[in-house]
DNA sequence: GAGTTCGGTGTACAGCTGTTCACTGGAACT
DNA sequence: AGTTCCAGTGAACAGCTGTACACCGAACTC
């Protein structure tokens, strides 16, 4: 049993309910479909107690972004943890998304949903958090790349790029998920030969200044 | 002035209309939060007269998939007919794309917002008619790598990265309508950057069988 | 221990929603 | 000329929505 007790803990808890009854209505509708009441109700509180925590149901999927973009920075992480131990970047980056993915699908799929679909805000936070995590990625670019003189904005087309891929392959694992677990191999295994073709091409790429 | 006269026609163009103004109200907000009354209101009919023409929004919103895939269909045509006589693929291609976004910006958005946002119907309307195009592009290919025995199998993975990569110029280009349009034209160049180095990773490309 | 803070409650209201039903008036068919 | 068809009408419905307001009671502060 946990067992709470202060009032901010109770606070905090609620809050959090709220965010995670969202995350989950995520899973069959847009936030735009979703009523502060249902949120609410799903919640066990009454809708007039939804403002204590939230002034919108729009500054809710604001936060909701934060929530939802912590499974990518672990991927940020995981796969960098990966290159040191494994040896093959690409083989390893695609296994921790396909990980990533599988473990947190609402999350997954609140992003892909709202990242073009939904209010401005959300929409904006968003694309944000992604341009965060491109430029992280082309840091790791640069480390490879050294001594080829690369442009930062070729390297910033690159990471864009490649996040592109990996973002389609995202959304791919997303809408096959009932079906045979057959499938997210294949996406992945395409999705593994896309980022080595972009590696083949990095190969014969010259910078122009 | 256009002059209507048979009831056929009458109801045709009404139809249209209903297509229409949810085409620009999906400008703002998500097809899920768009009402029948709304569009109807719009539309200068009243409510129940919108069933005279489709039986729910969700019918509706596949029509509008049909609609709005005119103007990608279009592009390939368009860009098949650059290569001819422009000789620079990928330069025809991105030109044609930038050209197509910047005339149907409605479309376009309608089928970002739609494709991971919406109705289940909706998006694998959207899903099929990408898929189609995919393998469009990848005929096309396979006339590009004649004599290279590429697999059918990476030549599908090669356009479908091509399509995730052009797809996310367009949602870009859409999402900076407003600012300068020198934004446009870097959003272009890297987009021609990025299937360039596509194109060169497929030079180094081998099959395996 | 008295007083304050504050998550959560319950009622209420105006406004919107999808869908029903019986209807009208003019074009289309015979 | 008489009849049928049918896109569009208008009123009515039950149900949902966001939000305002006064209120409670338990956790907190002093």
């Amino acid at each position: 049993m946990t067992e709470v007790k202060s009032r901010a803990e109770r606070k905090e808890h609620t809050r959090q309910k709220l965010l995670d009854v969202t995350l989950k209505l995520i899973g069959q509708r847009s936030l735009a479909s979703i009523s502060l009441r249902e949120v609410a109700r799903d919640a066990g509180i009454v809708p007039t107690a939804f403002y204590r925590h939230f002034e919108s149901m729009d500054a809710l999927g604001v936060e909701l972004v934060d929530e939802s973009m912590r499974p990518l920075r672990q991927m940020i992480r995981d796969a960098r943890r990966g290159v040191a131990s494994h040896g093959d970047i690409i083989k390893g980056t695609v296994e921790v998304l396909g990980i990533q993915v599988r473990q947190n699908p609402d999350q997954f799929r609140f992003l892909s949903r709202e990242r073009y679909g939904g209010v401005r805000s959300v929409r904006r936070a968003i694309e944000t958090e992604l341009r965060l995590f491109t430029s992280e990625l082309s840091v790791d670019l640069a480390r490879l790349t050294a001594g080829f003189d690369w442009t930062s904005d070729d390297l910033e087309m690159t990471a864009d790029l490649m996040v592109a891929a990996m973002l389609a392959s995202v959304m791919d694992l997303l809408e096959v998920d009932a079906r045979h677990p057959g499938d997210e191999r294949a996406i992945l295994e395409r999705s593994e030969k896309q980022l080595r073709l972009i590696a083949l091409g990095m190969a014969g790429w010259r910078s122009k200044p």
